[in-house]
DNA sequence: ACGTAGAACGTACGATGTACGTAAAGTCGC
DNA sequence: GCGACTTTACGTACATCGTACGTTCTACGT
């Protein structure tokens, strides 16, 4: 029997294999051997799939709070979940955070978040700005991150060389830092702007 | 005579009047007055096109710097100035920031930020992650925006009755906060966390 | 046994990007 | 002026997409 869940699972299969472009309503059908038009009869549109998909992802995020630790740790411990569903699902993520699908992370996350923010001391408008201050950094980073993959496919050879060939009194800087421009280490860019963040956050007056 | 020049500006008129979902070739060449075809002539692909709306429109970006001015604020007009062609061509801004195109903003503004980050006494590996972490602090507030204005659409009447209609005792903060969660004003939201990145950046060691 | 609801299916339509061949309009050497 | 060549505009045609609509088949309550 054919179901919303069982379609959901094999989009997010599909796009996970073989990319977001490979997304099509013909292209699960077949990986769910069954007639296009069957899936109608559980979904009413590929948008409403997209929507099935970006819950059924943003749903694994953990938000299990660990007793006894601060403010700080519980942040990091909320974005850090983001983060781990971004990695075990990362091309369907790109799929969630740039067609922009209603309620990209559903209330309980967000609820978790202002908990978070209420613990630190921030006033109930300041958690708002907070939340949505650190809610764009996650998203802008993995935005960045994906560019960044595909930039490198662009300059296949040595990416390094290519900014290293620009003309120097032109793009000092550039070309004398072409190899940390081109150096990928998603992880560590992430955690520094999140220590960043979260520093300034503890500065703030409350 | 057509000319790629023309077509961009046309795909580019074209995307702000009605929308990105609006833009297809054979409206752009119905907006010229051209046959379809004609538009390959000067430009290779869709893909292209993209692109070339992307570097036309960043290519707006302001980035003289200012006499005297002390870091910090060499780095927020920089940033601002982002935040303006964001504002002049909305819609462009969100086909450029969705679909990752390649080498989103060039050298220059690149360049722009490793002076600016060099200028503030930060080595170079530090200066790329700084710079790293604004530009994903950008483009995410670009995308948190857009999709904040979806979500209003999809809440016609009354949004913030819609986050009070919730389970109180489920979700406390967000049903006390509705209306904060619904109120939308971008650029103040923007410069808050503007200046917590950039207080940040003051206390961190050089 | 029979009627009814729901699920699966097939056909078909309009829209899209673009490969390919053709024709007209310059541009150059002579 | 004239032929050779290049550039530009165009029209046709095809594969692929989402999905509206009508039809068949299966399962089940009565």
């Amino acid at each position: 029997m054919l179901s919303k869940g069982r379609i959901i699972d094999a989009a997010i299969a599909l796009v996970e294999r073989h990319g977001e472009d490979a997304l099509s309503m013909r292209a699960v059908a077949a990986e769910l051997d069954v007639a296009v038009m069957s899936l109608y009869n559980h979904v009413p549109s590929k948008a409403a799939l997209l929507d099935g998909i970006a819950h059924r992802v943003m749903g694994g995020l953990e938000l299990d709070e660990e007793a006894g630790a601060d403010w700080k740790a519980q942040a990091r411990t909320l974005i850090r979940a983001f983060r781990r569903v971004a990695r075990d699902y990362p091309a369907c993520m790109n799929l969630i955070v740039t067609h922009s699908v209603e309620l990209p992370f559903g209330i309980r996350p967000i609820e978790r978040a202002l908990v978070i923010a209420a613990s630190a001391g921030f006033d109930g408008p300041t958690s708002v700005r907070v939340m949505r201050a650190i809610i764009a950094y996650a998203l802008g980073a993995q935005l960045r991150e994906t560019d960044m993959v595909k930039m490198l496919d662009y300059l296949p050879a040595d990416p390094a060389a290519a900014f290293a060939e620009l003309d120097p009194v032109e793009f000092p800087h550039v070309t004398a830092l072409a190899k940390e421009l081109t150096a990928h280490d998603p992880e560590s860019d992430f955690e520094f702007g999140l220590e960043l963040f979260i520093g300034a956050l503890d500065t703030l007056p409350r």
